[in-house]
DNA sequence: GAAATCTACGAAAACCCTTTCGAAAAGGTA
DNA sequence: TACCTTTTCGAAAGGGTTTTCGTAGATTTC
């Protein structure tokens, strides 16, 4: 560990002691501001430089009124989805020099109106707020004296601003995707089907199967978003409906389940069957055989977003209200189209 | 979003006079502090409540010298060992009501010096530099006037305090684990030899090997970190020695892939062949055909453990130096011993 | 030489809270 | 009534910075 214990931190009156001025002139040399002659200014530097001076920056936000940090107000840290949206976010507000505070609720109500408090005691300049799920969750009210945007879980209140991945868009364009590669009996594998992306996805698909004249291969079926739920499901569904051509999974993970259960009972991917999943996860879509071609719901673009929204917000811009649906991006990989 | 645009925060001041009472008698009210009649403090309470007041943290931790938060400086978001650690550091953070800066240097040097100062521009009572592999990396240096603790990479300055996972330990864990199975022609496929990670945990091994008189089977296979390489590994394995009778894999994404291969030709696990990975990364490891044994590194202990030393630092507690190597745990699954 | 114009700097207020210390009011005792 | 004790409250300082405004000195202009 490395500590000076003890050891004050340098303020801007011991460079101005230190530089011989008094302490608004050091601080004018310092920020280019004021009148200050250009041996004064030098000097400041100098003398800040070798003391290793950094502004108090809660000094400074005193003043200000602002105190250019925002608060990252998630659900739940575990997760796959969390990591993406923070990482854009967390991108977006260090290129604007704004530091993020970290709150996990851990999925708790509670705890959550605690950090809230928390973050608003800190001043901070806006909140962020990211649930687990794309299902609606409960606003944190309008009563909030700094701009709020949610992200990934959409508040419930359409007064609010809320940015959310598409997953009615994902449905269609993984359904089209399998037509445009000739499919035509396709059957769905889904995760829980409390969850909306569930639905929304099943919605969009069935919506891109209708225009083209087509159903679903037997009924969606639904449990858990599991590997091992993929590869049950898949091997009654090769069974009951051994004439699919193409399966749409609702997550790489059934993907995944549902490519090892195809190889079991001798189906060839693509060729034979085709299986698209969703999330794009890499890690199991690239490692797949044959690789998952999958949707990706941009998530870090998501974050990325949502940090723009709450900067235009602190600079006075209305950002409108309403949830806002993002576009999601089909990637293609070998379990949909056999590789050159 | 949710925005009162303009209005100024409540101050203190605004409850004081809304209550009648002195700003100082109105903090003691709400501080239970010093002499306040209760029917005093009952009414600054209740003023307090309806303004929805809350303390401007920043004034309150410029008198008191301290802030009540922690810089999280993370070397890279991305990757499955972030998270966890970050988990753990948090949630021991928050129960002591202090507030986590989240900073990502996205492996780049330059990027980590600025949060740095950002940091410490922001008098954050303490800092946790997360790495991103076990190996060491350079010190932030000694110079910084608030404590450090490296987690799971640990610094290249032995003045430093670093909480690192034991892979040493790890290592002899899984050798000594197989061989309580009754294994004794055991192989190892690893990733990337140039971490400290797998010569550590190659090391802890060969270590537990030879105290029982034995040796690897072959040379350690090392490349990358994928399950792509574990398929590749294990077929090369198998036809060179397919007298193994288990195999000790780097990563839970090598052993996934080891379990596909030994599928494909044939073996049965744990009968056959016994499988363990490492890391226990619950999503592959329970997912996987039979479910996975591994070796957990206990990250979210680690996190908590790094947050409880700055704890005890910024209380003036000598919290010593070097590197600590944190105990590792095995997770027994299917794939090591047959399920009952 | 006096007045006007610049330039460079410093004093002080403001931001919001906590804490110390002194003062006033209330109550009790001789 | 005079004095003492207890209780309750407020004035003010302090923390580090930015910003406004005033002033002293230097320079120019007539």
């Amino acid at each position: 560990m490395s500590d000076t214990t003890g050891a004050r931190a340098v303020t801007l009156g011991d460079v101005a002691a230190r530089a011989g001025v008094s302490i608004s002139t050091a601080s004018k040399a310092l920020n280019d501001r004021g009148d200050v002659s250009a041996a004064t200014r030098a000097k400041v530097r100098a003398i800040a430089e070798e003391l290793a001076f950094t502004p108090n920056a809660m000094a400074r936000g005193l003043l200000a009124g602002r105190t250019g940090t925002v608060g990252l107000l998630t659900s739940d840290l575990e997760g796959r989805f969390m990591l993406p949206i923070l990482m854009g976010a967390e991108d977006a507000f260090g290129a604007g020099r704004i530091n993020v505070f970290l709150c996990d609720a851990r999925g708790d109500a509670i705890r959550e109106q605690h950090h809230l408090r928390e973050l608003l005691s800190r001043r901070v300049d806006g909140i962020i707020v990211v649930g687990r799920q794309t299902d609606a969750r409960p606003s944190l009210g309008q009563e909030i004296p700094v701009p709020v945007v949610y992200a990934y879980a959409p508040s419930d209140d359409p007064r609010d601003l809320s940015l959310t991945p598409d997953n009615y868009a994902g449905g269609r364009l993984a359904i089209e995707h399998l037509l445009a590669c000739g499919r035509r009996r396709i059957a769905h594998i889904s995760g829980d089907p409390s969850y909306a992306a569930a639905q929304d996805r099943l919605a969009g698909a069935r919506a891109a199967l209708g225009e083209a004249g087509l159903e679903l291969v037997g009924e969606p079926m639904f449990s858990e978003w599991t590997e091992h739920w993929g590869r049950d499901a898949a091997a009654l569904l090769l069974q009951r409906h051994p004439e699919i051509d193409a399966v749409f999974c609702g997550s790489d993970q059934i993907a995944r389940g549902v490519l090892d259960s195809a190889r079991d009972l001798g189906r060839t991917v693509p060729d034979d069957l085709a299986v698209i999943g969703y999330d794009n996860w890499e890690v199991l879509a690239t490692n797949a055989r044959p690789e998952l071609t999958s949707i990706d719901a941009n998530l870090q673009q998501l974050g990325r977003q949502a940090a723009l929204r709450v900067f235009d917000a602190i600079d006075g811009i209305d950002i409108g209200e309403g949830a806002h649906h993002l576009p999601v991006r089909l990637v293609i990989r070998g379990s949909t189209i056999a590789r050159r």
